[in-house]
RNA sequence: GGGGGCAUGGCGGAAUCGGUAGACGCAGCGGACUUAAAAUCCGCAGACGGCAACGUUGUGGGGGUUCAAGUCCCCCUGCCCCCACCA
């Protein structure tokens, strides 16, 4: 042969990627009226500059996802966008003087055109920033919508504070001992007034709505179900008393899950931040009981709730009676206890509760036993928390009831009488989202002495970001700092007021961008009612298991929101969720030092030696990160293989949910695979066959062998393929039957007629197009299943409807019946491929294995599985 | 401590409703082509025994149900993830 010819995916690539665009391929199609569309969406990226192996996989599937729906002949929305506010930016504009705006728009530009290499089926013209005024205008506009629901509030609440720059500091800047990322001081708390959003409003029903979600993966309903943590209890309230019994008019109020141990409650305590304390601290007690709250105070959250360490707390010198029996009880404050849980007051029983059981053995208080295990006659305690269920002793009235009938009793009586009720309690807070932050989405209120807090009119949308900031890291607010930006009239009653200064967290604008998508332009509305119904809920979301509670909850509660308000007719944003395992990558390191060594540096993969000390390393696979260098990077994989060869090892190497192992021995596997296909066309192109000429399979017309292998095989994958796309998605098996219909090709397409061959061949490159979709449009014009006349967006690979099987095909003269003696596989026997049950045990009762095995005797069972086998029980 | 998940060859992973365990691929081995190598093509391959036919054994460990168990039930071990002094 005169000239090299093989596959070479980068000219391939680059051409077809512009003529898609040119032809507007992966525009999204307009929807008939009443018409739902189907919608696959990715998370969207945080534009950090540069796109990493987690991102390609996550864009791949909702890829192959968007493509195999557009050739089944959904109408397919598919689009990208940018998750644009955060500190990363304003990070580089702190240390490096970067305008956050540049800095965002020069690494999303990189990022758009990464993505693009991939060949990804994305509606471009759809794309959103959140960012950009157009977009967190309606961000603003929304949480104003929240603000008149009455969802949005103001309250006092800690942030932490660096006290050498002056600044707040988000959580991630503080490093695990307490210390601030950049001026290495010991971060304080300071309370703030700060804004929230009273997701709490919603517990219940974003609890109870994950029952409507069974296109979730079971593990992110749970996480979230125990984010949200429900429990069911009581309310009581215990009056205060003073040294001589009387009662002082006051009353303290503990949650518990276990009414039914009121009896044996032998002190109550409270939260050291808790608001009654002080009024409860005798004064005897007052100096010690205030160093104790600052000690507490001064522990990082981290310190104060390790489960082990041991449970410190004080008398506060004050009493409280128990209303179930009227004993009195003295009150203490202890670290254990939070504040910002129930009501930041507890019972303590220690007989049977582990953590008031170690408090009260700590302090030397009295321990009463009140529940027995049923069956059990043993009143004494017996030097453990008998934590599980029994039967109430010690009780007065209630003696002798179970568990569940006690809590019902005794939460009814303490509501006829008045020390309690029965209460939920949830493990969710209120959504804090003021950031002391310049990067981010301005909350639309001014602070007007006169008229308070008031929202920005909504034709006065957006509140822009003051451009071109000075940027120092110090100070509470960076926009506080911009006087001409902050001061303003009041839209109320004229006079001068301020601007609230905060930012939003910017989950608030990843909360809502999927309903963007749906009406990208509107400059009326966030979205319009009639768009978001066409085309939501989502149907397919992807994204990485990081966001399966945070984002999830968030975007769930804006959608069950903004259905209340009516701007929706549905409370579920995303019908079905795939959450892809990581990318992990070969990671080399120093056992003895601990340190990470780049594979560029390890001189023998087989025997890898620390290039500095010559130690031995230690291999495994592991999330790729930049620390441990062991990341690949995409650009450098299309360079070198082209985007299909990635596309198809991503999706081959491991099921979607489960994690998987770079591994370039793989890849180079792939890329064999994509290049055998490439030689099988062209071969089939030389020797003259082309799907332009029409071919009819004559029914009438005996097939030979191989014609009968040939289509077998290729009816054998559209039936598994299809098969894998649908419900749970199992594209590394879907390959896996490519690979095999390749294989049955190479053996039976040259001696099959131009017919069968085609058809063949018709099948593998369109089955193929969702996975290597450059690769199989260009075998597609080779084949002429298109010329070079016909428009693109009609004739195109991507056009053509997914294949349907051929039953018929599949059907064998003979099948092969497996045969068993006593459940143990034996040997098999080719029978006629109708046969009846006792045709197939005849059979196999006069076969050489009924013989060898059974030597004459009768088998006293025998079971016939149906085309399966046979198994003799002698 | 609570909740969820996983465990299959040298490796990644297949296996429908309980019905031939190891599909497909990687790495490996053998052969063809080549002066040679690469590439390509063909073949072998769980482990143990055997020249072979074949036999035994085998899905983390133990027990059970069944004609038949990777799959169902009980107990145990190991690993991963989430939450965690939540009253």
């Amino acid at each position: 042969m005169s000239e090299v010819r093989r596959y070479q995916p980068q000219s391939i690539e680059t051409t077809w990627q512009k003529a898609w665009e040119d032809a507007g391929l992966h525009e999204t199609p307009e929807l008939g009226t009443g018409e739902k569309g189907f919608y696959a969406l990715s998370m969207f990226p945080y534009p950090s500059g540069n796109l990493h192996m987690g991102h390609v996989r996550n864009y791949v599937i909702t890829d192959v996802v968007a493509r195999v729906q557009r050739m089944r002949g959904a109408r397919v929305l598919h689009p990208m966008g940018w998750d644009a506010f955060g500190l990363p930016a304003e990070n580089a504009a702190i240390e490096r003087g970067v305008d956050p705006a540049v800095w965002t728009d020069r690494n999303i530009a990189s990022m758009r055109a990464q993505l693009k290499q991939l060949g990804l089926s994305i509606d471009w013209k759809r794309e959103v920033t959140t960012c950009h005024s157009d977009y967190y205008r309606w961000t603003q506009w929304l949480f104003l919508e929240f603000l008149e629901a009455g969802l949005a509030y103001q309250k006092e609440a800690s942030v932490n504070w660096d006290p050498v720059d002056q600044t707040v500091l988000a959580n991630e800047q503080v490093d695990g001992d307490g210390r601030s990322w950049r001026s290495g001081a010991l971060v304080e708390k300071r309370k703030l007034r700060q804004w929230f959003l009273k997701i709490t409003a919603y517990a219940d029903r974003l609890l109870d709505d994950l029952a409507e979600l069974p296109g979730w993966p079971e593990r992110v309903r749970t996480m979230q179900a125990n984010w949200i943590g429900r429990s069911h209890g009581a309310e009581l309230h215990f009056p205060v008393v003073d040294a001589a019994g009387e009662l002082t008019g006051e009353q303290i109020r503990v949650f518990t899950t276990r009414p039914d141990t009121v009896f044996g409650v032998s002190y109550l305590v409270l939260a050291p931040d808790h608001p009654q304390v002080n009024a409860l601290t005798s004064p005897e007690q007052g100096q010690v009981v205030e160093a104790f709250c600052q000690l507490v105070a001064r522990q990082s959250e981290q310190e104060r709730t390790a489960e082990d360490r041991p449970k410190r707390g004080h008398h506060l010198g004050a009493w409280a009676r128990n209303p179930a029996n009227g004993e009195r009880i003295p009150v203490w404050i202890a670290d254990y206890v939070l504040a910002d849980y129930g009501t930041g007051a507890v019972m303590g029983v220690p007989a049977h509760d582990q953590r008031d059981f170690l408090f009260a053995r700590q302090y030397e208080l009295p321990v009463r036993r009140v529940i027995i295990p049923e069956g059990s006659d043993d009143h004494a305690f017996e030097g453990a928390a008998w934590t599980g269920s029994g039967v109430l002793i010690n009780s007065g009235r209630f003696d002798g009831l179970n568990g569940a009938e006690a809590r019902t009793a005794i939460i009814a009586a303490a509501e006829t009488e008045g020390w309690g009720l029965g209460r939920q309690q949830y493990r969710l807070r209120d959504w804090l989202i003021s950031r002391q932050r310049y990067w981010g989405c301005p909350i639309p209120v001014i602070h007007c002495e006169h008229c308070g807090v008031v929202p920005v009119p909504a034709d006065q949308l957006p509140v822009t970001l003051p451009e071109h900031p000075d940027l120092s890291g110090k100070g509470v607010s960076p926009l506080a700092q911009i006087k001409s930006w902050v001061e303003v009239d009041c839209p109320g009653c004229g006079r001068p007021a301020r601007r609230e200064t905060d930012t939003m967290d910017t989950f608030m604008c990843s909360s809502w961008y999927y309903l963007r998508y749906s009406d990208p332009a509107n400059d009326t509305l966030p979205f319009s009612r009639e768009n978001a119904n066409a085309w939501l809920p989502v149907d397919q979301y992807v994204g990485g298991i990081e966001h399966a509670i945070l984002h999830l909850l968030y975007a769930r509660f804006f959608t069950k929101v903004l259905r209340d308000r009516n701007l929706l007719s549905f409370s579920e944003p995303f019908q079905r969720l795939l959450t892809q395992g990581m990318v992990q990558g070969l990671t080399y390191r120093n056992a003895s030092s601990g340190r990470y060594i780049a594979p560029t540096e390890v001189v023998d993969p087989a025997d890898p030696k620390d290039p500095v000390t010559g130690e031995q390393l230690e291999t495994f696979f592991e999330k790729m990160s930049k620390s441990k260098h062991n990341g690949v990077d995409p650009a450098a994989v299309i360079d070198r293989y082209g985007a299909d060869t990635a596309r198809m090892f991503i999706l081959f190497k491991a099921p979607p949910e489960k994690d998987l192992e770079w591994d370039d021995a793989d890849v180079e596997g792939q890329f064999r695979f994509l290049q055998r296909i490439w030689r099988l066309v062209n071969a089939a192109q030389e020797r003259g066959l082309s799907l332009q000429t029409v071919m009819v399979i004559d029914s009438q017309q005996t097939l030979t062998t191989s014609e009968r292998e040939l289509r077998r095989a290729v009816h054998t994958a559209i039936a598994a393929i299809s098969e894998d796309l649908d419900g749970e998605f199992q594209f590394n098996t879907a390959i896996s039957e490519l690979m095999k219909l390749s294989n049955a090709m190479g053996q039976h397409l040259e001696a099959s007629r131009p017919a069968l061959a085609c058809e063949a061949l018709r099948s593998l490159v369109v089955l193929l197009a969702p996975f290597a979709p450059h690769l199989a449009e260009d075998l597609w014009l080779k084949l002429g299943g298109r010329t070079d006349q016909d428009e693109l967006t009609t004739s195109s690979v991507h056009c053509q409807s997914w294949p349907v099987v051929d039953h018929t095909a599949l059907i064998r003269d003979t099948i092969t019946v497996i045969v068993q003696i006593k459940g143990k596989m034996r040997g098999n026997l080719e029978v006629p491929a109708g046969a009846d049950n006792a045709t197939i045990e005849e059979l196999a009762l006069t076969s050489a294995i009924a013989d060898k095995w059974l030597q004459g005797r009768r088998p006293s069972r025998v079971i016939v599985v149906p085309g399966k086998l046979v198994n003799l029980v002698p």
